[in-house]
DNA sequence: ATAAAAATTTTCGGATACGAAAATATTTCC
DNA sequence: GGAAATATTTTCGTATCCGAAAATTTTTAT
């Protein structure tokens, strides 16, 4: 196992990006400093009880310590990215039920998917199978007016103005109601992944 | 420190809860028996390894075995929360700079916080310093056109269907353009806790 | 209730983590 | 370059982790 390895130069690598001696991370975290530099050279398997203390002298969990868990600098480093949408940018894609368009696709890396898109399905029996992924989502109305069928719950109609927020792993199926095609901003939390024509889509997010 | 007790009637909890024998877990995990039972019985303090071919074995993150993580049903549990937000719902609050109402607020625990707001302000003077707050934020124009201001780009006009994605770390203003009040929506993907009145704001996610 | 089986705790010797201090390596400052 | 200061590694004695097997406790079956 490489893991004794693996934490040694974690650890060092946390240390030096902080700037701190060994001695200093033995005054944080309580632990000798022959004992700090063993463990940054392999040369011992840790107690939990030192691995804890130094996680803490670092300010991290131990998750992130030893590297299972993410170091989130998403957020406390002030990120500036920004994109605006214009009234027919990105790709559109056209399925049974919807013809949508992801909007701001350009930037990447977001934690939330917003989707422009034309409701086409005016009944249940026309969408077909209610559709669940993962994630949550929150629909707001544009414009007409909307069904929203859902697994455990009655139709809920939505007019213009009107919105939604419901978790994506509960089926669920938005139709139009009257004859105009409504209109809608679909913002998930989660990559949308549906499938068309069998084919898995790409990311989304 | 009760960690090193406190660990050990996790262990125990955690492995009765599973049905496991000590030999059990003993086998899934590769530690002998005899220190699976010190561990429990807090007779001592393990080493790392010990403990991450524990969490292996009990099919957990080495943080959710020592309590800091969560063990963490939200992504497997299917949940199936939904709330509608009507035209009208909702506590309206009114700022020097929007008129914005929280939608969907009853439903707690939320991974977003979808907001309706009249934007008051119409020029960034009136508007006065920029706001920043943590997470991102999708905004989508209603009605109405606005303009974006922002610390490191140049203001950005959106009119009736256009929307914007931008870290919110970054200062960022809604200004109205012309002598109409635009209605917006904006999702955030974290609590804004906007200081109003130099009072912190209650939870809103 | 008693024996057999299973589960857990204890024992004990060898292996190893740990910290203080010494030895070595690196950096800083004339 | 050389001395002083700082940082890191090594040494070594003690404390403690660890696992196999023995001892004890708990459960199961009759």
């Amino acid at each position: 196992m490489t893991t004794a390895h693996a934490l040694g130069a974690r650890l060092r690598h946390l240390r030096k990006s902080r700037k701190l001696t060994l001695s200093a991370l033995a005054s944080l975290s309580g632990v000798a400093v022959s004992t700090i530099s063993k463990i940054e050279n392999g040369a011992l398997s840790p107690t939990l009880d030192k691995v804890l203390r130094l996680a803490d002298g670092l300010d991290l969990s131990i998750g992130q310590l030893i590297g299972e868990e993410q170091i989130d600098d998403h957020k406390s480093q002030p990120n500036s990215r920004l994109l605006p949408a214009r009234a027919d940018d990105g790709i559109v894609i056209d399925t049974q039920n919807y013809e949508y368009r992801y909007l701001c696709a350009e930037l990447t890396n977001k934690r939330m998917v917003p989707i422009h898109a034309r409701i086409k399905a005016s009944g249940l029996q026309e969408f077909g199978p209610l559709e669940r992924h993962g994630g949550e989502e929150f629909l707001i109305v544009l414009d007409g007016e909307i069904e929203v069928h859902t697994e455990f719950y009655a139709p809920i109609r939505l007019s213009r103005g009107e919105s939604i927020y419901l978790d994506s792993t509960m089926g669920h199926a938005y139709v139009s109601v009257g004859d105009q095609e409504a209109e809608v901003c679909c913002i998930c939390t989660e990559p949308l992944r549906v499938t068309v024509d069998g084919q898995r889509e790409h990311d989304s997010i």
